[in-house]
DNA sequence: AATGTTTTTATGTACATACATAATAATTTG
DNA sequence: CAAATTATTATGTATGTACATAAAAACATT
């Protein structure tokens, strides 16, 4: 009976994650504590608590102070996607990336918008709209409401040749944000600006981030008919 | 002269922060090594290690061997959805579940599912075709193939009273799997399966796991109008 | 039996130390 | 000079120890 030693944290996993694959620990399962586990394996508890802790996060075991550590019942899926800046998006997949600014102009939002970001409902923000394409074709189309009062310098930036999604980046770090995603059926306009049929489904993101309290954009990204955003899990 | 000590890995993670929202380090700039900052805050190198490690899962931060940390560039938003089963989805905003099934039925499939399945052409699989309801209102729709050589038992459970989505996550664990969300226009069929017109804007998720090779299910599950899928970044 | 208090226990974290590893920088070699 | 080799360095990990903390369990009190 060799006990076949799994002297790191990443081997400690994925013995775990065989013996539940193999269904030695089904859901709900209360598994042995991190001491007994140590010994079992032979190794520190610290290592046994690096591999439990990062199980733990992905979603795999379900751990609590003296309540101890057991399997998930319902492995909540956890998708992590990356939302990457949407010139990065299509060069990554090897298109050639263009842009368009539709239209830049400092208004009082409507209440929908000045309500979502908390600014006073006379308060000016900036609206930019503006075409990102791929391979010059229509990719996504991005409608976006900056707050002036938050970000530094945003009036002097035109947006004619770099994007609000891009600039802001560098420019308007937030703290938080939530972001939603959904289907939407193209209306008039947004379906003339990606060049396709009225009524198309299109996949909608709206993102709303904050700087400690203080609204900074809120955007809603609408892709061209097609569009998937895909990860593992 | 005081140093206000960070004597913990989150007050060394806020610290770190409060330094990249405060633009005293940008993005790309190389940020201390471990050992510098340990001294600076007064606390452990593995201390410090902790935070950074975790800033760096989350996208702020990117780390390399002997090249050091610096500020993510562009800080790729890593947003983490949750994806439960549909009937918790439902019950945690309080709304009454309730579950249709509509077809199941074992057939050798077209040609687009057993190439993403990878399973031979010739095989036949278990279709299963139901609807989930919250509040007696159509949800969404779940069209599922399920491959009976993976999955013990399959063959055996009718789905009448429960549902494959959750079924399956108690009794076919899966090793990994690919996730795809996108927007598509109601068809039919589908429309009057979730009592919408036809044509209008639904969120799709796709979904299709493997165990070790062999794949397990492939889902599509179609929601009705307005379903957004929400989380914080 | 219901309530409040104490004990116990498993996880969570901090620290010092040591060594591993990857990747750059410096050096030697052809 | 270019290529191969070696040194250097910052992060990555493992370990033992110690103490913190949350929560369950046991116990005492009303």
């Amino acid at each position: 009976m060799s006990t076949p030693s799994f002297r790191n944290w990443r081997s400690v996993q994925d013995e775990v994650l065989r013996r539940i694959h193999a269904r030695e620990w089904v859901p709900g399962d209360l598994i042995p504590n991190e001491v007994d586990l140590a010994v079992e394996f032979g190794c520190a508890r610290s290592t046994v608590n690096r591999a439990l802790r990062s199980l733990a996060e992905s979603g795999m075991l379900d751990r609590r102070r003296k309540a101890g550590t057991r399997v998930a019942m319902q492995p909540v899926a956890k998708a992590t996607l990356e939302i990457a800046v949407i010139r990065k998006e299509i060069e990554d997949r090897g298109q050639k990336y263009g842009y368009q600014l539709i239209e830049r102009v400092r208004v009082v939002p409507p209440f929908a918008i000045s309500g979502a970001m908390q600014t006073s409902a006379d308060a000016t923000l900036l609206y930019v709209r503006a075409l990102h394409l791929a391979d010059d074709a229509p990719y996504a189309l991005e409608e976006r409401w900056i707050n002036p009062a938050v970000v530094q310098d945003v009036l002097h930036e035109t947006f004619e040749t770099v994007s609000a999604n891009e600039w802001l980046l560098k420019h308007a770090p937030y703290t938080h944000g939530e972001i939603a995603f959904s289907a939407a059926n193209a209306a008039e306009n947004e379906s003339a600006a990606l060049g396709c049929d009225a009524f198309n489904a299109l996949f909608a993101i709206d993102r709303l981030t904050w700087d400690k309290g203080r609204s900074v954009t809120k955007v809603r990204l609408l892709f061209a008919p097609g569009h998937q955003l895909r990860t593992n899990l």
